[in-house]
Order: C-alpha cells, then structure tokens, then sequence
DNA sequence: GCAAGCGATGGCAGCGCTACCATGCGGCAC
DNA sequence: GTGCCGCATGGTAGCGCTGCCATCGCTTGC
C-alpha cells in the first residue's frame, strides 16, 4: 500500500499550475524571508531585532535593509509560543465608567508607552467571581505582568496569580500581605482624616453619602466612624446609600447598560435625591462627607436649588478631587487622590521587573491630601 | 513569586529521573495530557472545545472530566498562530480621560461580554502619526478585528486596515467612504441643530467655547457657522477657544501627564476662564455654545459667581449629556450622544462578522438629540 | 448487495518564532 | 604551538495548537 501523495521522483519544481496555494501561511514575510534576504541565519534576524547589541553592526544593517524592503512584520503569537511568554499585560478594573479608574488607566498608558507593552483590560464589575474567570482567561495568553485591582481576590484567584510566573501589582489600596507588590493608599486613613477636617472646622452632625458601597468604599466609612467616635460624636454619625432612599426603581430605569446599575450609581442625581432625603429625616445635619465627588456635585446643586447656603449651613466633602471640584462655586473640598500616579507607577514597576531588576518595596503607599476649599470653611 | 510550578505533582506519574528536564514547555498539561486522559486524539479535544456539537456525547463528558482533572488551561499563542487568527479585537481610542470615550469603551466591553474576545486598547492622543504607529503594532498579533476612532486615517493606515483581513469598524463620526463599516454620527448636524435650537429661543449673539478642536469639534464648529450663516447672524456668531485666552502658561501647569495638556484642556475651569473672557471682550453676548459638558459646567459656575442668571441674561448649551448635566442647577441643556450605543454596535458587528454573516449597513448613523433644558428656556 | 454519502475521529505536518546547543574564529596565556 | 576563553553566528528541534486530509463504521438509495 502505497498511500505516500508525495512521490520522490522530481517533484522538487513546485508546478505553479496545479492547487493554489497548499500552504497554511498567509504569504506575508517570515524571519526566514528576512534571513534569506540578508544572507544570515533566522536566528540572527531574532537577535537584531531583539537586542541589536548582539549583532555585528554589519549584519545589523544588511538586516534591517532587508526588513524595511520586504516590509517584515514579526508574529507575536509564533514568539510568544517559542517563548512561552508574550508582551501583553492584564490590567482587571472594577469599573470602566468612574474617572477614578480611567486616571489610572492613563497612568498606565502613559508609563506603557514607547515599550512594546500591550495592555489587555477587563472590566470586572466589582465581582470577585467574574475577576476569578477573566484571570483565567488572561493567563491564557502568558501575560508579561498583571494588575489587578483591590486587595480581596478570591482564594483561587490569589492561587493563579501566586502561581503566575512574573511581575503582579495590586493597586488603590493597601495590604500588609500582598500577592506580590501593592500600590495604593489607605482608604480608612483618608476617611478618617477628612472626617478630622470636618470636625476642626466645626460641624458637628455629618452624614455619610454613598451610593454602592465597594469594599474600598467601607474602608473610608470605617475611617468615617473612627473619627466621630474618636470626637465622641458617634450618635450623630450616620451613614446614608442609595438603599436608604429606595432609589431601586429609578436605578432601574437607568439601564441602558446590561451593568448592574447599582455599581454605577455614584451621579450627582443620586446625590440630590440623597440630600433631599437628608433634609427631610435627619435635618440638623451640618456637613456631608460624601464617598464620591460626583454625589458631592449633586447635593451641591440641590442646596443651590433650596437656597441652602454652603458653607455656612451646610458643608460639603467629596472623594477624589475630580477637576470640576476646584472649579464650583463655592470650591468643593475633597479628598485628592494619586489615581494618575498609582497607574504610572504599577506600570513602571513591571517594565523594571522584566528588565530583571529586583522590586524595590513591596508595599507603596502613595497617600492622599485632604483639599480643604470653600464648602467646608465654616 | 514561585519559580517551580509544581515540578511533581505526582498524580501523573512524569519519571522524575531521567534528563534534567530538557523540554522548553513550562510543565503546564498541553491539549495532548488532556488527549491522553480521556483516550481520544488531540485534535477531537480541539474540536470539543471549540465546537463541542461536532463531538459525541460520550466523549465530550470524557474529555470534559480530563480537562477539569488537569486544569487545562488552552494556550491562546499556539492557538493564534496555528490558526494565523486570534481572538483579540483592537480598539483605538483617540483619548482615555474623556468621558465621552469611556462610555464608549463600556459599549465595547459590555458587547464583548461572555465571548472569548479579548479586547487590546490604545490611546492614540489624537495623533495619526501615532495611530499609525499603533495599527502596525496591533497587526503584529494578527487581531479578529479593529476598531478605530474617526475617519482622518493616514493613508499608510488606511492601507494597512484594508489589507487587514478581518472587520474593521470606524466610530465616532461618518463618512460616505467607510474602509469597511463606519458607525457614529454627524458632528455637524449636531452642532447645527443645538445652534437652531438656541437661535429658536431667541438668542441672538451666541458664542462656541471649546478647549482644543478634534476633526470632530471642528465639525460641530461648522455645523454652528452654518446655523449662524442660514439665519443671517454670521456678524454674531464667533468662536473662542483655549488659544485665543492665552493659556498656554495655565496650561503647561497642569501637567502631570506627558500628554500635551491642551489635548485634554477641556474642563470646567478652562470654561469659566473662557467665559470670564467673553464678559469682557463681547459683553452683549447672550447665550454659549460649548463644545463639551465641562466647559457648560464651568460657565455655569462663573455665572453663579458672577451673578449672572441663567437662562435670563445668557444661555448655556453643551454637548454630550453627561449625568451631571440633567441634575444642575438649572439643568443644563445638551446634545446627547449615544456614546455607549455606538460601542456597543461596533463590537457586535465585529461577533457577527466573525460569525460569517454579511455586514448588514456599512454606514450606520445613530444620530443625536436636542436635550432642551431649563438652561436654554428664555 | 453495493456504491455513495455522511458524521465522527485521528494522523500528520506545519504555523513562525526562539531556546539550546554547536561551530568557527581571533586573541591570549603558557 | 597548544589549549582555552569569549564572541558572533548558525543549525536543529521544538513551543502547543489547528488545517487538511484519510479513515472507519454506519446509513441511504437503487
């Protein structure tokens, strides 16, 4: 049983007649092309292109001649398996609509840029489930590094990344028992001191204003607490969310987004309808520590439109220091946080690691400046 | 970080002491372990997990179970390049910080949801020269598809999104003359509308605020002049923007970005600087049209500061709808764009593409409204 | 009863690159 | 001269997967 297609005799002339094309290639240039061009070896081509150092400056150039020519593009998925290792980083957020995450991820962009880092992101919802599943996921394709966001990963999510062989930041807050490195800042601390700041100034009956809380969230409302209780103001600390003020119906109707709305729920819509809440239940309240500015924004408005006067009767705090909190009228005070410099600096730590050069702290706490403005100025 | 992963995981009996471990693999289990474990060929695991209707049953089950015993995890790279497809989808956006991107993003992570795609961002910065740069280095990881931000391509980049051989979607704008699709819509009729919308309330000197001009700005700029032109106000009608207020100094202190702050100029302070400036050089204007939410946000606030009523003495309009325009005070009328929509779209297309079913409309606008607010009502 | 058809399965040969050696060569110590 | 080291270069053998057929057993049609 002869059943070889092949027959040896002569077939070594490729008759351009017959089948078009048998080859699974697409025809684009390989290394081998580039090889054949210069006159070297493929592995040659690699090293020029990889680290040029290795390469006499003669071949060097006859390489890249002959790259620019044939217009070579390298295929990252072949090198990528030959080498068992790719030049994507996982970058897993809570959140793509809060500016919070969008300033990291441009510090993220920005640090990536001029390498040749891919940043691959998801969006994991606050669910540690679906943070479990996208990391599977990313490690399908051999990232270079990973970050991640928080410090509550799952067990089996903590697992993979401890297992996963290269650089893994976690970042925005802090642990004393980081997977890896951990950059952020202490949410607690920050809670805590602006709740100080409120108090210095003289308010004396201050709500908490959130809409969903992330465990971040819970870290500054326990920051919150600490401070009342530390000023003996614990019976008038009270702590106010979107599921005080049955406000399920509205979020509801938001939907245009397949997102549980309730994780997005920080608009300063939702901050009015928590103000006016407020001043109906609860109203010798004197200041607002809100968990975000965007809220922040919002009970600013509704005392615009009840002619409530802030400072003076009310005082305002937000969390974040987006850029229209300086620009209102009067100037919201709020937390400012490095969120652009936690990107940039998740992102450099991992280049550096890759480059082999050993983690510097393992725990960077960047901190956080209370921005003290008009609407708390009692 | 752990160097060895488990060496011996002694359940599957790898002698130990034979060569000092010669393979270049990385001792995770390879679709061949799984082959192995439940006595099937390689490429039957493949196919179940690719396509499991083309397995039976009774081998599916088996090869399932083989797969959660040995916590397959497939490898995406081998994938990729067997197959000269991966399941990565480019996106190029020409901004990170703009919320009007991030909605979009979320369109295109939603829409992406539950499939295998991955997504691969890059912030082109507004620049085509980097863009370009960016396509070149998306190609090299042989992506399902692309999507890019607005129609101003470099003709090398257009060159090279034809010769791509996947969908590629355009956002954001439209055109008669899409490289493949093209979904958006018309800045010009926007900003045409939004004029004849506020020349219909009875202004008549009315100004178009914006930081910096994208292609698309411009295009709302011109769909402005020519509102202007068609109701005999030409004399009226006049642009200001960032450059004509000299704040290049204010500017170049903002950044703590290496990004050219001026691309990313757009925020309330900048529209109160602007508005302070038009109070002074062109009193009698009577109502601006911002080119953005933030820069309405920012006029806003210099006219509560200024004591200037709105929408009595100047009208504000923005654009895009962002959710504090709805809950100021007064609301603040706006264009809204259907920024999540589009993405959303332009992922979907690519799924169904990639599925084999023909592209439906090649030009798709998804239009805009007229938010006519309290901010506008003379 | 037999050819043809069909669905399920597997063998083989790459995909394009890089790790791991081997090789060759000039220079230096002895 | 001999041996050895270091450097530049190349050959070979994979990396783990999938495309392309071949195969096999069973059904269908006449």
């Amino acid at each position: 049983m002869v059943d070889e297609p092949h027959t040896q005799s002569g077939d070594l002339t490729i008759s351009d007649h017959d089948a078009p094309r048998k080859s699974r290639s697409d025809g684009r240039p390989t290394i081998a092309d580039v090889a054949a061009r210069a006159g070297v070896g493929a592995i040659t081509v690699s090293r020029a292109l990889r680290n040029p150092q290795l390469v006499s400056d003669i071949l060097r150039s006859k390489i890249d001649e002959a790259v620019r020519a044939l217009n070579y593009v390298p295929n990252l998925n072949a090198s990528a398996l030959a080498s068992s290792r790719s030049d994507v980083v996982g970058v897993l957020l809570p959140s793509l609509t809060h500016t919070v995450f969008t300033d990291v991820l441009r510090g993220i962009y920005d640090g990536g840029d001029g390498t040749k880092l891919h940043i691959q992101l998801a969006n994991m919802r606050y669910n540690a489930i679906e943070e479990e599943r996208l990391i599977t996921q990313f490690l399908r394709h051999k990232p270079a590094g990973m970050i991640v966001s928080g410090i509550e990963q799952t067990a089996k999510s903590r697992r993979m990344l401890e297992m996963f062989d290269g650089p893994v930041v976690q970042i925005m807050d802090l642990t004393c028992d980081p997977i890896d490195q951990v950059i952020g800042f202490s949410h607690e601390a920050a809670g805590r001191r602006m709740t100080e700041h409120l108090i210095a100034q003289g308010y004396r009956r201050i709500a908490f204003l959130s809409g969903w809380l992330s465990e971040r969230s819970n870290g500054r409302l326990r920051g919150f607490r600490h401070a009342m209780a530390a000023a003996d103001l614990d019976a008038s600390a009270k702590a106010y969310s979107i599921l005080d003020v049955g406000m399920e119906a509205a979020m509801r109707d938001l939907g245009q987004s397949p997102t549980p709305p309730m994780l997005e729920y920080a608009t300063p819509d939702t901050g009015r309808v928590l103000f006016r809440h407020i001043r109906e239940h609860a109203p010798k309240v004197d200041a607002v520590f809100c968990n975000n500015d965007a809220l922040a924004l919002g009970v600013l408005f509704e005392c615009l439109h009840q002619g409530i006067r802030v400072p003076e009767d009310i005082g305002i705090a937000g969390f974040n220091d987006l850029d229209f909190m300086a620009a209102a009228e009067p100037a919201l005070s709020t937390v400012r946080t490095h969120r652009y410099r936690i990107g940039h600096a998740a992102i450099t730590t991992i280049r550096e690691r890759l480059n082999g050069e050993t983690p510097g702290v393992r725990i960077d706490d960047v901190g956080c400046e209370i921005m003290a403005r008009r609407s708390t100025e009692r």
